[in-house]
DNA sequence: TTATTGTATTTTGTATACAAAATTCACAAC
DNA sequence: GTTGTGAATTTTGTATACAAAATACAATAA
């Protein structure tokens, strides 16, 4: 019986879903034999699905050696951070200069149901804050920037671990931003763009030496 | 006789030139035992190699359907050289606050071969040029940063096939962005980056109006 | 002629077999 | 205790076989 056309793809799926979890552990090596047995899978599709990871950074393929799920350390943050500040600058400066702002109402709702709420669901609030970032990508309907941001925001998943910085502080940037881009300043909306995800690569170098403590 | 301890290497390499020098064309299928047989390898490693080829956006994959070499239109180009635009000069600025510029050297011995030339090998100076930009990212020391650069890299050089402005009007702006990173001006190096790809930029586009007239 | 259906061929996706390399581990030499 | 050697085992990389899907094409009906 065939479920799929492409077996990798859920497979794919399933190895970053693992990956982002932590049930596959960083550094751990990936014995293709082992895991395809597990997912009930041969080894031809679970390579490919390696394959596509290895290309997105997560997999560490040493030939003949094997694979193994990369280690982010305290650099790679801050050079993964470096990228979205560029990445996501640039996506705010193409909307702000964008003719059709038809958008802007989607970007504001994710915020607005955080608006005069006295206590924020923490949970809720990073979801919306992962859409708003991948919207602002989205919505420049640049698809190689697109490419090359997924890239990068995988990663600062897989590190971040939910972690972000209380909405109290963000909520407000967020909103600033989008104004900046319906006004077309685009200057402005690069800035703050360029801010806020500064601020959150300052939250996780400070976590990370705390955690060194 | 084994020669490589991985085949998948050098095929993708192989594969690589010849969609960058169009032997394979854009838009065409790649059929792959034709291609394997043609090698003189088995699907297994062609299949690796692909898969890299398609993760870097070079080629597309429609399951059950076939791998095509992809092809890039007039949009594909422009937001090529937005990707670069973002990510050069945020590399540019990240050298500009480096402490240690003893990479200056390196950067300046690109161009200055051409310092005083009466006549200016095109060959050889779109060589430099390409040194050049990929030393800016290189020398920043942010993997994922050269990771994601490289990426758009390559399909500039699938779609600009050697095109680049005169050296003339290039080989001071060079020079301009090597200053402003060797005097820490961040701003300053960040801005002369972006605006020499955005030049670039423009003589692709215009070059396409030409031909589509 | 143009559609349409059924069949043959091609091509893809997956599993598997096998050789070569890497790793493990026991045991000897120092 | 450490180091070195060499089988036994594991694991990777490649080729290949085969089933399922896609495609090409011929034969038939309208």
């Amino acid at each position: 019986m065939i479920q799929y056309t492409d077996l990798s793809q859920p497979i794919y799926k399933r190895l970053k879903e693992m990956i982002r979890s932590g049930e596959l552990k960083q550094g751990e090596k990936i014995i293709q034999e082992k895991i395809a047995e597990e997912l009930g899978v041969s080894r031809t599709p679970l390579m490919k699905a390696l394959l596509a990871l290895e290309n997105e950074y997560l997999v560490e393929s040493i030939p003949r050696r094997g694979m193994y799920i990369r280690t982010f350390d305290y650099d790679d943050i801050i050079n993964i951070y470096v990228c979205r500040e560029a990445l996501e600058g640039m996506a705010a400066r193409l909307l702000a200069v964008k003719k059709d702002k038809s958008f802007i109402k989607e970007l504001e709702s994710c915020f607005t149901p955080f608006l005069n709420v006295k206590t924020i669901d923490v949970n809720a609030y990073t979801k919306a804050d992962e859409t708003f970032h991948s919207s602002l990508i989205k919505f420049t309907e640049n698809k190689p920037l697109d490419n090359i941001y997924f890239f990068s925001d995988i990663h600062d998943k897989v590190v971040r671990q939910g972690l972000v910085r209380p909405p109290k502080e963000t909520l407000e940037e967020h909103f600033n931003i989008i104004n900046a881009i319906k006004q077309g300043d685009a200057d402005q909306a690069e800035n703050l763009t360029r801010y806020h995800i500064k601020k959150s690569k300052e939250l996780l170098i400070n976590q990370q030496k705390k955690s060194k403590q």
